[in-house]
DNA sequence: ACCTGAACACCGTTCAAGT
DNA sequence: ACCTGAACACCGTTCAAGT
């Protein structure tokens, strides 16, 4: 019947936003996100490099949609019907979102160079606002408070993932430290080394979301 | 008279670490981070690019060099003979972190990605964690502090920077919030968005540190 | 000792031309 | 409509050779 005429004539699209958005996802997990070019991408996509520029008119935009893509499910992390407060849904969502971005190798600097506005981004912000929001937070409050933990926790995973790949093995930054304290200025950098250079990432991550929502809480009367 | 035998013979240098590094650093706040390449700072100081790797192994160490400059003066932050509380000092000192990071185009984003062991940097932390360690808090406590409101910092700057040059004049995702919005999905979102589409950034930023300063006093009893 | 010149091995992006 | 081939204008880094 209509073979001819139909939309997408010629040879089927070897290539479309889906798989080059998931290879590029891929890409990034196996390389990181130095090694992520336009050329390496279209050749695991079995490509010329030119050839991507029809999906995604800069790499910076397929940069975002990865980033997006990330946040997948983060907005539904707060139990709706789970009956616990309003900080213990916002610990929640704030903890899948740091999750998210260790998903994916280098996740956080690919999150914190871009600005998605996808429904996974936005969803997250929703969900989030609407926890503090019927917990009796102004507009404003609630809408600073956002800021706040996803700045901490963009800027928290950043760290983190750039400890865990210093480009070698060992930890590049912890010899320089342990030198300069050893040299004996800094008493107080000595006392808490243990600490400071340790790698306990989560425990730190932990103590941070207490410290907000406790401010948060101090917030309320 | 020892004219011929002494060291450095030859013509004087035209290069030093110093005058690359503020080279640099000038170079910075005219064109911002990705303008920043080892052939236009090069140009800047008259020299063929091969010659900056005399004095900088690599353009990361060069990075790392002037994240480390940029905090100069920032651990003399909290005023040492002002009678106020810790919390009045440390608010001090991370306000002056903000301040450093603000004082060059992308500070954020160079600091963001090095790490830097100088005497700015651990005179920071040494300073910061010295004010809550003597405030009564343990070591752990102080240093895990330190962490999270240098994170929250970097974090928060790192946007506020992203906001304030995105390559061209208008706030590009302002508009892609706008619409997302006004589709009605997002309830929260449109009704927070005066704040969220807002450029108070000082304000977001006092928010921030307030609930995390108000964390830290709900921790010690 | 310090810098040049030139190369190596790459980048992101564009666009005529093919199919 | 979709992709190739080839180019344009760059990168960071290395290193023999000059002075």
């Amino acid at each position: 019947m209509n073979s001819s005429s139909s939309p997408n004539r010629g040879r089927p699209a070897r290539l479309n936003q889906e798989r080059t958005l998931q290879t590029a996802l891929d890409l990034l997990n196996e390389s990181g996100l130095d090694a992520l070019t336009m050329r390496r991408l279209a050749d695991a996509l079995g490509v010329q490099a030119g050839a991507l520029y029809r999906y995604f008119a800069t790499k910076h935009d397929l940069l975002t949609a990865m980033a997006e893509r990330m946040l997948d499910g983060v907005a539904d992390a707060a139990g709706p019907t789970t009956d616990s407060d309003w900080s213990e849904k916002a610990a929640d969502l704030i903890r899948a979102l740091r999750t998210a971005l260790l998903a994916h190798r280098d996740g956080a600097r690919v999150f914190a160079g871009t600005h998605p506005t996808g429904p996974n981004t936005l969803g997250f912000s929703e969900r989030l606002i609407g926890v503090l929001r019927e917990a009796g937070f102004s507009d404003s409050e609630a809408a600073r408070a956002l800021y706040t933990v996803a700045n901490f926790t963009v800027g928290h995973t950043l760290e983190e993932q750039a400890a865990h790949y210093p480009g070698d093995e060992e930890p590049t930054d912890a010899g320089a430290l342990h030198e300069a304290v050893a040299a004996g200025a800094y008493p107080h950098l000595a006392a808490t080394l243990p600490v400071l250079a340790g790698t306990d990432f989560t425990t730190n991550f932990e103590f941070g979301l207490r410290l907000l929502l406790d401010g948060l809480r101090a917030l309320q009367h």
